[in-house]
DNA sequence: TTAGTAATAATTGTCAACAATTTGCGGCTT
DNA sequence: AAGCCGCAAATTGTTGACAATTATTACTAA
């Protein structure tokens, strides 16, 4: 029978050596806990941007050896966490104001089609799931007036649950893999206080009634606003131009 | 001075050791070169899809150890052009008819926003010479009426100037970094003829003119059309499903 | 004969040492 | 005194061996 497609997954072992089918998460490796710790921290600002990562280091600092972190590094180069090169080594990537803007006008253009995908097919349960969400995300503004979770979790669970409405692998992975680690990433460093949890709101329920209403045209033209709209708010947050603040 | 943001980049040794500056070729590393031979294999069908991978068996035939052997294969797991399952091994992936749709999908998405960005921003030189290259590639589908050259290397040409009109890396790296692997993938191994040269040159023509006229709106859709249609081409070539062919 | 189980082979994951390359410092020449 | 050269320190790149895990095979029992 053929692999699943494109995707890492992790898959269950039926091999009749126990008859036990092995926990999900107790095989991960070295490498993915390394990985996961390095990207929290870079995301978090626990490592500053543009601060030099030595294997070495790191390995020490972890515990075991050199090879898993290397590994642990590479994947963050690929997720642009971590910027490299050849013989000289890491640094952690620094979020200028140019790179940003190019990743969310990228953005814009992938949850477009992703909120028009949705609004071609996702199911009237899926709809009204959300819809639920939403009203949750209305309560959970008006309680905790001023903290960040909304913007931090709750943005994220619609326009994920968009996404998977979209059906489509490659945008999930295009859009929750890789740009939005530096989305978080950016939310983390440039201020720490909720943005406009009540616009988003408003926005995420317009999008969500056009793809009710299955408008592939409204749903694509109001993420992408809302998209461009959160990039106009983060935009003046970020520095210009930086002169020094390598290591 | 800050680094260079987001992209791998070789950079030059102006050390007074030697006084000399490096060819900037000359340190690819052993992992790099098994890279590019892994990709062009499997871009090419010399590695089957969905054929098995073992860093030994390809250490012994590179003939160094496995060490870079497997960094390569992570990196072509990061290009989507491998699949990995945690301790069981790395097969070739295998191009199926949901997976190309939903890249197709991306692409239409991601290119159609690189025309909307060159219509904006695109100097009146750099499309003059789009013009000349467009040009060009009509004398040589006049020439060689039946080579898929045209189509392999000229429609790159074409969409990977508009994306670099675009001025935005990380779409250039999106749609050229990792979607064109397998774009390029799927056509070598679909079928060797060319395909609708003629078609696509006159698409390629009318995108062009509406860049030239900054006709954002025109220019996006025709893009996406140019890319849809493309996608109808190649759909009917593709198995529907697959039963059986690994290894 | 067939299902289940234990042993075995194959493959990936990890490690520590070694080699190659780059960077930084100090001395030498002019 | 200034600039170039060369050596030493630091860091990445590579290697081969060992450990952990998985897939396969042979065997036993119903």
């Amino acid at each position: 029978m053929p692999i699943p497609i494109i995707f890492r997954m992790i898959v269950y072992n039926m091999s009749a050596t126990t008859g036990t089918i092995h926990e999900l998460e107790s095989q991960r490796t070295m490498a993915d806990k390394a990985y996961e710790q390095l990207k929290n921290a870079i995301i978090r600002g626990d490592l500053a941007q543009g601060s030099k990562i030595t294997e070495e280091d790191l390995a020490a600092e972890f515990g075991f050896s050199r090879g898993p972190i290397r590994e642990a590094i590479r994947r963050l180069e690929g997720m642009k966490l971590v910027v490299r090169v050849p013989h000289a080594g890491a640094r952690v990537v620094t979020l200028s104001h140019q790179m940003m803007s190019d990743l969310y006008t990228v953005r814009e253009s992938l949850e477009g089609m992703s909120a028009r995908l949705a609004a071609r097919s996702m199911s009237k349960e899926k709809i009204e799931e959300l819809r639920a969400l939403l009203d949750q995300h209305e309560q959970k503004i008006a309680e905790a007036d001023g903290k960040n979770y909304f913007q931090s979790e709750g943005d994220f669970d619609f326009h994920y649950r968009v996404a998977q409405a979209s059906n489509n692998e490659w945008l999930i992975q295009h859009l929750f893999g890789e740009l939005y680690q530096l989305v978080r990433m950016c939310r983390y460093q440039t201020a720490k206080r909720p943005r406009r949890p009540v616009t988003a709101l408003m926005e995420h329920r317009q999008i969500l009634e056009a793809i009710a209403r299955h408008d592939e045209e409204l749903a694509e033209l109001l993420m992408r606003r809302h998209i461009s709209g959160a990039w106009e708010v983060i935009k003046p947050l970020l520095p210009r131009e930086e002169k020094e603040n390598h290591d």
